[in-house]
DNA sequence: CCAACGAGGTTTTACGTATAACTTTCTGCG
DNA sequence: CGCAGAAAGTTATACGTAAAACCTCGTTGG
C-alpha cells in the first residue's frame, strides 16, 4: 500500500482532463445539461475512470450540510427481526440515496454510550426502536429528524411514530384460543420495560375479560430461552389448577416454555397449547411448529424509513397501524378434556 | 436554538467563551496543556456545554483525512452470529475511538450493491467476512486496510485474514462420533461456495479417511431449515444401509435435520447422532439439545478489529487461528445395535 | 539590565467539494 | 451591423475544523 499515493481529488481529475476542477464536479455531479459539451465531460469521466477517483464524503458532507446517512436504534440483534427491520430501512433508503448506519445498543443493562460518538459519521435523521430506550436520552439532545418504532405515541415527544399493530395481533390470539375452548390462560411476559409489552399485557387483558369464565395469569422472564424456561416452570408448578393455554410475549420465550413443558411431562398441544409472536425462523424449527403471530419485520422497517423521509422534507407522515396475522401451526389444539 | 435552527460551530461556542475559535479546538481536543489556563478552558467548556455543541464530523474528517470509521461487511444478519462478530468488533474499536458501520450484503445473489455507496460514511478500513464474496469486487478497487474473516489465506491478495480453526472443530465432531462407535457417516453440506465450508468437506473426509471401515455420504443444502430438511429426507431414504451420524455445516441445517429425522420416524440420538457448528441460540431451543461446535463470535469480532487496527498502522498481523471447542449435548448417542 | 523563554493565547491556512457569479466566444436575428 | 443571449467554461468562495505559525506579555537567569 503505497503512503506516498494520496487519493486522488477532483482537482487531480481536472488536471488529467485538462479543465478546471468545477467542470469535473459539474460533469460528476450530473448537473451539466448545458453547462459542458458532451466530449468534454466524455474527457473528464474517462480522466476520473482512470485515476480510480471517488469522491471525498467527507468533504462533500461539509460542503452540502447532509450526509444523506440515516441511523437505525436497535436493541441487540440477539434475533433476526431486527437485522429485517434494518434490510427493509435500507432498501428504502437505498431508493432516494440515502445509507443506512446501524447502531445496536449495548447488550448490558447500564446506560448506552452516546450512539452518535459510535456512529461517526454525520447524520441526517434517526430512527429508533423504543425498545433501545437507554440510548434515547443521547438521542434527544440533539434535534434531528426522529422516528420511533413501536413507541407510545403519547410518550414519545411528538416524534413521529410507527407502529405494528401488536394489539390486533394479541386480540386474534386470544380469539383463537377462546374459539378452541380455552379458558385458563396464562400470560408469559417479556420482563422489559417497553410500551410495545405492555400493550400486549393490556390487550390480552382486557380481550379475555371481555369473555366470562376466563381466568389469566401472568409471569415474568427476560427474553431469554433460559430465563423463559424458569419462569414458565414456577408458573406450571403453582397451585390451582393447571392453565391450559400459555399465551408468550414472542417466539423466544415460547421456546423456553417448550422446555419447560416438556420438564414437567405436558405435551404440546395436548396437554398445553402456546402461542408466540414475531414468527422468528426459530418458531419452525421446534417441534410441533409454533402457532405465532407474524410481525413483517422488513414491512415495518420500509415504514419506518418512509416516516423519516417524509419528517426529513418537513411533512407529517402519514400514521397508521401495520397489520399483523396470525399463523396457526401445530402447537395450538382444544384444551384437553378434564 | 435561540436563534436560528442552525446548529452551533465551534466559532459559536468561541464568541460566547469570548475566545478564539482556536482556543475551542484546543481545549476540546484535549490538546491544551500548557496552552490554555484552566479558567478559560473551564469557559469553553461551559460554553460548548450550554449551546449544546457538538463538532461537524464531516469538518473534523475533512480536515483530518481520516474519520476513525471502519466497515464491516457481512452476509445478510440472517443468524446472530455476525451480530455477536459486530458486538466483539465494536467493542475493540471503542477502545481505540473507531467507530464500526454495518454493511449486510443484500440476501439476493445478485452482484452487490456498492458498499461504499451504502456507507455514506467515508472508511479507514474494511473487515469482510468471506462468505459476503459478492461484495469483493467493489472492495478490492479501493486500496483501503482490509481485513478478511475465514478467508482461504492464499487466496485472499494477500490481505489479512483471521480465521477460526474450523478444521480443529471438525476434527473433535468426528472423533467425538468415532469413539462413540460411529462408522457410517452423513455430510449435510452448505450449498454455499465458500472456503469456510469446503474446510469442513475436507477436514471430515481425511478425518474419517484415517479409520478404516467408515463411509461418508454427503448432502448439500442450502442455509435454511427448510432446506435442510429437504436434503435430509432425500438423503435418509436413499437406498443401501442408513447413517448413523450427521454432521451438519451448521446448526441452522441441524435444526431441519431434526424435523426429516422426525418425519422419517427416527429418534435422535437413538437412530440417529447430530452434530451441529455455531452454537446458536437454536442449538439449545430445539429438543434435544444440539450437540455442536462453539464459535467464540464476538472473539471473532475482536480479533478482526486488532488485526485491522494493525493492519492500518502497517504493521502485519499475527496470525493464528481462533480455537473452538466442541459442546457434547443431547444430540448425539453410541449407534443402534443392529 | 536585558535577552531568552514560556505561558496563553490569536491569526491564518488547508482539507476537497459544490455552486454562485463571472467571463468569453459564438450564433442568430432584427 | 450590432447586440441579445446561449453555450462552455473558469474563478472565487464557503462549509467547520485542527493545527502550524505567529504574537504579546511577564518572568527569570546570567
Amino acid at each position: 500500500m503505497a503512503r506516498g499515493s494520496t487519493r486522488p481529488t477532483s482537482r487531480d481529475v481536472a488536471q488529467a482532463a485538462g479543465v478546471s476542477q468545477a467542470a469535473v464536479s459539474l460533469v460528476l455531479g450530473e448537473k451539466w445539461r448545458g453547462r459542458v459539451s458532451e466530449p468534454t465531460a466524455q474527457r473528464v469521466r474517462e480522466a476520473a475512470h482512470e485515476l480510480g477517483y471517488r469522491p471525498n464524503l467527507a468533504a462533500r458532507n461539509l460542503r452540502l450540510g447532509r450526509t444523506r446517512t440515516v441511523l437505525l436504534v436497535v436493541p441487540a440483534l440477539t434475533t433476526e427481526f431486527f437485522a429485517e427491520v434494518y434490510t427493509g430501512a435500507a432498501r428504502i433508503a437505498a431508493e432516494h440515496g440515502f445509507g443506512v448506519v446501524l447502531y445496536p445498543s449495548p447488550e448490558g443493562v447500564g446506560p448506552a454510550r452516546d450512539p452518535f460518538a459510535s456512529a461517526q459519521a454525520a447524520l441526517d435523521g434517526v430512527i429508533a426502536s423504543s425498545m433501545a430506550a437507554d440510548a434515547l436520552s443521547a438521542i434527544r439532545g440533539d434535534q434531528l429528524p426522529l422516528v420511533m418504532l413501536d413507541s407510545d405515541p403519547d410518550g414519545s415527544l411528538g416524534a413521529a411514530t410507527v407502529n405494528l399493530d401488536i394489539a390486533d395481533g394479541i386480540r386474534q390470539v386470544a380469539e383463537h384460543l377462546l374459539t378452541l375452548g380455552h379458558r385458563r390462560f396464562l400470560h408469559l411476559a417479556a420482563d422489559v420495560p417497553s410500551w410495545t409489552f405492555e400493550v400486549r399485557a393490556h390487550e390480552l387483558a382486557t380481550r379475555l375479560a371481555a369473555t366470562p369464565g376466563t381466568e389469566l395469569r401472568t409471569a415474568r422472564a427476560p427474553i431469554s430461552i433460559e430465563g423463559a424456561q424458569k419462569a414458565t416452570e414456577a408458573a406450571l408448578t403453582a397451585p390451582g389448577p393447571r392453565p391450559t393455554a400459555l399465551v408468550c410475549d414472542d417466539d423466544k420465550l415460547a421456546a423456553g416454555a417448550y422446555k419447560a413443558a416438556r420438564r414437567a411431562g405436558l405435551r404440546i398441544p395436548d396437554d398445553l397449547s402456546v402461542t408466540g409472536l414475531d414468527d422468528l425462523g426459530l418458531a419452525t424449527a421446534i417441534d410441533p411448529e409454533l402457532t405465532t403471530v407474524r410481525l413483517d419485520a422488513e414491512l415495518f422497517g420500509e415504514h419506518g424509513m418512509r416516516a423519516l423521509l417524509a419528517v426529513m422534507e418537513g411533512l407529517t407522515p402519514d400514521a397508521g397501524d401495520i397489520p399483523v396475522n396470525l399463523v396457526v401451526r401445530g402447537s395450538t389444539a382444544p384444551p384437553p378434556q378434564h
